[in-house]
RNA sequence: CGGGGAGUGGCUCAGCCUGGUAGAGCACCUGGUUCGGGACCAGGGGGUCGGAGGUUCAAAUCCUCUCUCCCCGACCA
């Protein structure tokens, strides 16, 4: 049987300073973790029981769709040069070199390992679909590691990866882990929500997340209440109200007006005494590119144009251009536009046709709102002047037309209509339809049914094994401390005698402690000899959902069930506990 | 990487401005009294004041450099 006074649980009364979401206060109080640098944890006793839990968890329900792996987190650089990652992950990744001089990394994930075994090892269409998973630390060298266990630079993963034949096959493999995954996270007690997630650069056709609310979050999803729509800001539209357009002034071509010192869309529009939703918004933006060495290789010029009262997602445009953008310096600016910034305009610049294939010249991308609009009022290119009468696809043409902007609250839900929400969130996990990837990088290649050589396409799934607790921390704490899903809890059940020094108590907490043990459950006896304050104080810091007080009350055959959550206690015959208990924990075998 | 903040015993912090040989509360150890919501009394142990250099008779305190950590932003398969 565990008793606390023989166990390592060092308890805080303060959070560290520097401890600012609740999560992290609370591992940290509550004895789970202790911080080693800057995103590197180290998780005591009562963390590792609660990881240890979580990962059994995810083993159990992977284990139903798929094989578990053991794979290597130090890499050799070879791997990631053929997969391409080498040069493309930047810093992110956490690069070392072996005795003799030769590159190796830590792996963030392990497409590449999993890949090369494949690639290695299938040769037949009848090999396939595969399901492979490990769980195990992965390396990311994060710019900023934050909120404790939030965002890490050490952190247990489950990732898993299908090899199917075709994406019919495919698909098959990802409604698996996406129905796994709603197992895991329901067994694990989260509150959690599916959104469409965009599949970013790389590629891929589908992919979901699995977000859990809470204000300590770093990603933002959109959601309406009114049905089931649900996406990340990346993704996430909603249907815009109708504009009316201006008509047109005089010969309806573009028409220079004087705008002394009008600079923003607001100035302008009063100016001008129309609504921003009329203005066109300029932006000037610059994308890098980057040599293998890290070095500026060369820049290009991407302008954005958005309705004017609208915001540009970057992500949205990142995942268009396909790589990050930085808005231009002021020479930047002077060297396309040839005007200074605030009258900027998309006319007199000969733009880029094809946004693949621009041929080193500036690309135009034009928010979807303003496909279709007429008369709109830009910049002209010109100190002072903006133009009136520009209509897109007739004054100018776009390089492309793009979905831009920034969904924001209250807007119309894009399949019933009702007032969307956002709200910030934590991602736990992340299924994704990898497509030909890593198989096309790398050459995995097996033979199908009419003995052709085929590229097998894959997919690939992560949970972030820390998330899940933090988010469970972040669901259910309050102002003395958390608790957990008994599915992930440490303990279920804490037994607690009010004092060790009445034999009685004594004698009786030892009792139900193991008859609770003997029955299959987590007990922890908090057998130490401190005065009632200090036991409840931890016992409620520490994320164990029941806590069995034993009192005075023992001369009458009772004890207290308390419910860490709701506070609710129950007055329970010391004969009925375990039944008690099997009830309460759902274990009525 | 840009902006902001902080490094003094295990935790929370004071002392720094105005240099003079390091303190409080909690935690810990010993003894005693207590015992249903972080007890009380008495005694005790523990600190290169993040590091290096400098100024000075003298530096936690002033100056320079540097490291680390936190927050906002950028970034985030």
């Amino acid at each position: 049987m565990q008793r606390w006074s023989r166990l390592f649980i060092p308890t805080l009364r303060e959070a560290p300073a520097d401890a600012e979401v609740a999560s992290h206060r609370f591992l940290v109080r509550a004895g789970y973790i202790r911080q080693l640098a800057a995103g590197i944890y180290s998780y005591l006793f009562l963390g590792t029981r609660s990881f240890n839990k979580i990962m059994a968890i995810v083993r159990e329900e992977m284990d139903r769709i798929g094989q578990e792996f053991y794979l290597p987190a130090l890499h050799p650089r070879e791997l990631w040069e053929a997969s391409g990652r080498w040069a493309l992950m930047g810093e992110n990744l956490f690069r070392l070199k072996d005795r003799k001089g030769a590159d190796m990394c830590l792996g963030m994930t392990e497409e590449e390992v999993m890949t090369s075994i494949a690639l290695k090892e299938m040769r037949s269409y009848k090999q396939l679909p595969q399901i492979w998973y490990q769980i195990a630390p992965k390396f990311r060298d994060e710019p900023r590691p934050r909120s404790g266990l939030l965002r890490v630079r050490q952190f247990m993963m489950k990732d898993s990866y299908s090899f199917d034949i075709d994406a019919a096959a495919l698909d098959v493999s990802y409604k698996k882990h996406y129905d796994a995954y709603c197992r895991i996270f329901d067994r694990c007690g989260l509150k959690y929500m599916v959104v469409e997630a965009d599949s970013g650069a790389m590629g891929g056709k589908e992919s979901h997340e699995f977000m859990v609310r809470t204000p300590a979050g770093e990603d933002q999803i959109v959601s309406c209440d009114g049905c089931d729509y649900a996406a990340n800001m990346e993704k996430a539209t909603s249907k815009l109200e109708e504009v009316p357009d201006l008509s047109a002034f005089e010969d309806g071509k573009p028409l220079l007006v004087h705008t002394p010192g009008q600079k923003t869309i607001e100035d302008v529009a009063k100016f001008l005494g129309v609504s921003p939703k009329n203005k066109i918004k300029t932006l000037a933006l610059m994308a890098d590119e980057f040599d293998a060495a890290g070095k500026k290789k060369s820049s290009r010029a991407i302008v954005v144009l958005m309705r004017g009262d609208h915001q540009l997602n970057e992500a949205k445009l990142n995942g268009t251009v396909a790589t990050a953008t930085r808005p231009m310096e002021e020479a930047e600016i002077e060297a396309l536009f040839n005007s200074p910034a605030g009258y900027l305009g998309p006319m007199g610049i000969e733009w880029a046709r094809d946004l693949k294939d621009h041929k080193g010249k500036p690309v135009l991308l034009v928010d979807k709102a303003l496909e279709g609009r007429t008369n709109l009022i830009g910049g002209a290119n010109k100190k002072d002047y903006h133009l009136k009468n520009l209509t897109p696809g007739k004054d100018f043409q776009p390089t492309a037309y793009a979905d831009l902007r920034a969904v924001t609250a209250g807007e119309a839900c894009p399949n019933c209509g009702k007032p969307l929400r956002i709200d910030t969130a934590v991602e736990i996990g992340h299924i994704f339809k990898l497509g030909y990837r890593y198989s096309e990088s790398m050459g995995l290649r097996v033979l199908d049914k009419n003995g052709k050589e085929v590229m097998p396409i894959m997919g690939c799934y992560g949970i972030g094994i820390e998330r899940i607790l933090t988010a469970a921390v972040e669901q259910g704490n309050d102002e003395n401390g958390f608790w957990l899903p008994s599915s992930i809890a440490p303990f279920e059940v804490v037994v607690a005698p009010v004092n060790v020094k009445d034999e009685a108590v004594r004698n009786s907490a030892e009792d139900i402690a193991k008859r609770l043990e003997t029955a299959g459950m987590d007990v922890i006896l908090d057998d130490r000899d401190e005065r009632p304050g200090v036991k409840f104080k931890d016992a409620d810091l520490v994320g164990i959902p029941f806590r069995v007080t034993v009192g005075k009350k023992v001369t009458e055959g009772t004890v207290e069930v308390v419910f860490r959550s709701t506070r609710e206690v129950r007055d329970v015959r010391i004969s009925a506990i375990v039944e008690q208990f099997q009830e309460l924990l759902g274990r009525t075998e």
